[in-house]
DNA sequence: CATGAAAGTGTAGACCC
DNA sequence: GGGTCTACACTTTCATG
């Protein structure tokens, strides 16, 4: 397991500015950290070996993508249908995250929609070996914040 | 509103290359890619102009930083507090989503906690303002997947 | 979309506190 | 142990075809 790295004010506040723009030069996050270039590289790779940063990605705007509509699903399995209803969540490629939760329903998941009129079509499958609730999206008023 | 950019194979490629490590020089990219540098780049930032790349980010690993515990905590406002309570939400550092929905349930949101303990204490400021349902995350089978 | 030169950036080794 | 400095190799950018 990964100690617990300790990270002090320095740290935060690189991993802040690559929070914003992964990809500005270390020679521009260490002016504003107020380090040196080679301190700056070596926080950054000790936080990605201690595991605090587990990868530098991008976000994509699923709008722009063809996906202007999403939902939170729960499901809650069948006696027996557990494993193959998780099997088909991770085969059917809308949904965006899944998590397996204590309390009446089993699953949360998240759900990408072309457009409404998809949801039936991609629930149905489900309807025999589940029960499902599903919430529309009206707006998200915060995405993946990190807690101070 | 981002006027629908066309996609083909490179920039896709591009994408997925980058969603695993955004910080990969143009200069490995465009190799992989099978184009030179500046088309590499030029592509890059058209999907930023586009909207389609929302911005270069990391990944932080919660349990690394603290918070081992996550919950799905649906939160249903008693009439006349739904502001009070979007607020509380938004300046509750441990909230990491909020969505708003459709449906009997008007807020879903994702909890990060340093221990069970925390829990009630975050949860109590709501109880007379809202109902609440609280779901532990035992696992997440998927999370931040992008549709195909 | 590719090329080539100029400017900028990252990394490794020696050194300091 | 962690930070800095310097120098060299690599990368990005811009103008051009």
């Amino acid at each position: 397991m990964a100690s617990n790295i300790k990270m002090d004010d320095k740290d935060r506040l690189i991993v802040r500015l690559l929070s914003n723009d992964a990809r500005m030069p270390v020679s521009e996050l260490s002016r504003q950290v107020g380090l040196s270039g080679p301190s700056t590289s070596e926080r950054i790779r000790r936080m990605e070996a201690g595991g605090i940063i587990s990868r530098f990605t991008v976000d994509l705007d699923l709008t722009a993508l063809g996906y202007p509509l999403q939902a939170i699903v729960r499901i809650k399995p069948r006696p027996g249908n557990m494993h193959i209803v998780e099997d088909m969540i991770l085969n059917e490629p809308g949904f965006l995250d899944c998590d397996k939760v204590t309390g009446e329903d089993c699953f949360v998941t998240r759900l990408a929609l072309r457009s409404i009129a998809d949801l039936d079509p991609v629930l149905l499958p489900f309807h025999d070996k589940a029960e499902t609730n599903t919430a529309i999206i009206k707006s998200s008023p915060l995405r993946g914040r990190m807690p101070v």
